[in-house]
DNA sequence: CGACTCGTACGATAGCCATCGTAGTACGGC
DNA sequence: GCCGTACTACGATGGCTATCGTACGAGTCG
């Protein structure tokens, strides 16, 4: 059993065009959530929340994996225990073109500029 | 006298590798200061701050522009009584080559999107 | 069943923030 | 010097939010 079935829990998620430009950018002006959303990008897939090794309590991170998903930037499904997380890509892209790339590539280049 | 001379009022801004990604989102995630960002990449140039019409009063306003500077997004100067603010799309373009395009491109199809 | 893991819910707290109103400063023109 | 315009500074306020801790629910494995 790699990948149990979905659960039935159910998880609210805004539709494409219920997505808020201002929305995404809020929840990507947070570092943590800005942290989540990169390493998702660099997994071209679903991770589990548990996978993140972030520097704040269970709690807080399930905060922000919501915030993040309210505003219609990642998709969350249960499957048994965990709780699988991918980016919207095809939402994002189809709403706003080259906008996710381009964040991307920002986080990307800031980040190498304070490692130097 | 088309165009006073600089004022000596001074106006902190960031110097240009002090401007954090985190920073300009979040001063655009708000739709105030997304709506005047938008016009002043319109108008490709320095506008005053009584230029712009915002449903809100003037201190909000200030505050606004403050935030937009503090961030880096905006370069703002004093000439005579009026203060001339201006994207500071070079430095943006620097850092993040792409973004501020990509940003104003998905803010202008959100508009229309809502417009339809 | 029982234990364990993963994640949630809820309450609390402290800090930030968008907004306002009022009072004040800087500059240019009369 | 005096007035008007443009913007600011300060204090207040209400709302949001990032964080935590603890207690709980859902699912898996023995």
């Amino acid at each position: 059993m790699t990948t149990p079935a979905v659960s039935s829990r159910a998880l609210p998620h805004p539709a494409r065009d219920e997505v808020r430009l201002e929305g995404v950018l809020h929840a990507l002006s947070d570092p943590m959530r800005l942290r989540i959303v990169r390493e998702l990008a660099a997994a071209q897939g679903e991770l589990s929340c548990s996978h993140f090794e972030l520097p704040v309590t269970k709690s807080t991170t399930t905060h922000h994996f919501r915030v993040l998903r309210e505003s219609g930037v990642i998709r969350q499904v249960y499957r048994g225990t965990a709780k699988m997380n991918g980016l919207r890509r095809d939402d994002l892209d189809a709403l706003f073109p080259g906008l996710l790339d381009a964040l991307l590539e920002a986080a990307a280049r800031q980040a190498a500029r304070r490692a130097d």
